[in-house]
DNA sequence: GTGGTCTAGACCACG
DNA sequence: GTGGTCTAGACCACA
């Protein structure tokens, strides 16, 4: 379900605590979804239950989930986007969208290839909303 | 020039090959360029001289820089892309897509805001190939 | 275990790192073993952790050892040899035992005790193949 | 004639110091040839005439090749090679041995075919003195 | 002045 | 306890 990459420099719980959001962010976790329980998920990524513990710790003082007792770990609704209206996107995107190709260039994608996949992921994240 | 987040969990060093990386794939680097001295970018960016210089040797054991002794740092030729035809964009790009929106979700963009920055770059960028 | 010798103008992480590898060829390290712990083996070569955390960091980005968080560094299964059937070796083994026969030469050795040497290093490596 | 490699760790003037070492000792060059002038040899390697000066000062030091004013560097006279009847072959020659099963590892060899290809070498050599 | 090596010593991520 | 990151600061190789 999610995915971490032990060679990857970025800490692991980072990398899963990236993930999780990732997956709330492009609509393939909604509001309500149950998560993995810790003791699951840890032992599907080959990780110590205090990582995994520490992520969803991590997510529940963020906002992102809420943990039930004795139930389990839920996404939360989400909460209303700050309403900044004018951002430095050069300065606030743009690191994140060099990471991304300079990861994507590594594997051979150039950066149209990349773009051209983003627009199809866009449209299909639009037809899921309406539906 | 480069930018790096000291509060990111990603290592700095990691963060500023990612941006050199981008920098090239995004055409704002070509090769021949001339990449700022060790000592020059180290107090630019407020780190050691010791955290750039690894990246510089990291990016010329991959390839990507060439050092003359002596003299500096220089992009090289772009190497042939990996003959890969038939790619698993889904299994390759996804992760990496996911991680540029889950930390733009963090910031408050949406998916749509960071596609459409990212064709404006694209455009940018090729709008400086041809020139 | 290892040895390197401060005098010499190799960058004593390089001869480390040769040392390591020379051991793996010659058998006397395979695969699964465990290597040193980095604190361990710097206080042996009277090395700073660093130059030794540099010569793992760059044998598991060769893909020669691989290590396991919090648990250590261990020796990887070989890869595949390079599929190049006809090599040229005058041009690719030649300088590297000029090399050897020069600084051997250094120490009063004669090419035949070199090569002596060395192919009772290659029995012994056969012998411990078998058992 | 000779050859240096930038990219090898070791600095570029101990590369070629022990090249030409390598060559007088494998019988390349003999006592009495001419080596490069400094400034030839520079051009020819693209290394900065003072690289190149030093190691012939050094070799010159050594006793290893003689600088006639106005004439040039020659091979001189091999000394006599030092007594010593019993030595640690296994200290003094171990890490040279794994440096070059190393390097040769890297580009595919296996033990066998380095200790193979030098006996060859020693034959010719032989067969090269007595004629 | 350019990059490269090394040390001492602190702090972090992970099991 | 394991490896990884980072800093401050010294010294070396090369043009």
């Amino acid at each position: 379900m999610f995915s971490v990459d032990p060679s990857d420099p970025t800490p692991v719980y980072a990398q899963l605590e990236q993930a999780i959001r990732g997956m709330i962010t492009t609509g393939q976790l909604i509001p309500g979804d149950k998560l993995p329980t810790v003791r699951g998920l840890s032992k599907d990524l080959g990780l110590n239950t205090n990582t995994v513990a520490r992520v969803y710790a991590e997510l529940e003082q963020a906002g992102v989930v809420v943990t039930k007792r004795g139930a389990g770990t839920f996404v939360r609704e989400a909460p209303p986007a700050p309403p900044q209206l004018e951002r430095d996107k050069e300065r606030e995107l743009r690191p994140l969208v060099d990471r991304l190709l300079a990861d994507a260039s590594i594997l051979g994608y150039t950066m149209s290839e990349v773009v051209h996949y983003m627009r199809a992921l866009e449209v299909r994240h639009h037809l899921k909303e309406k539906a």
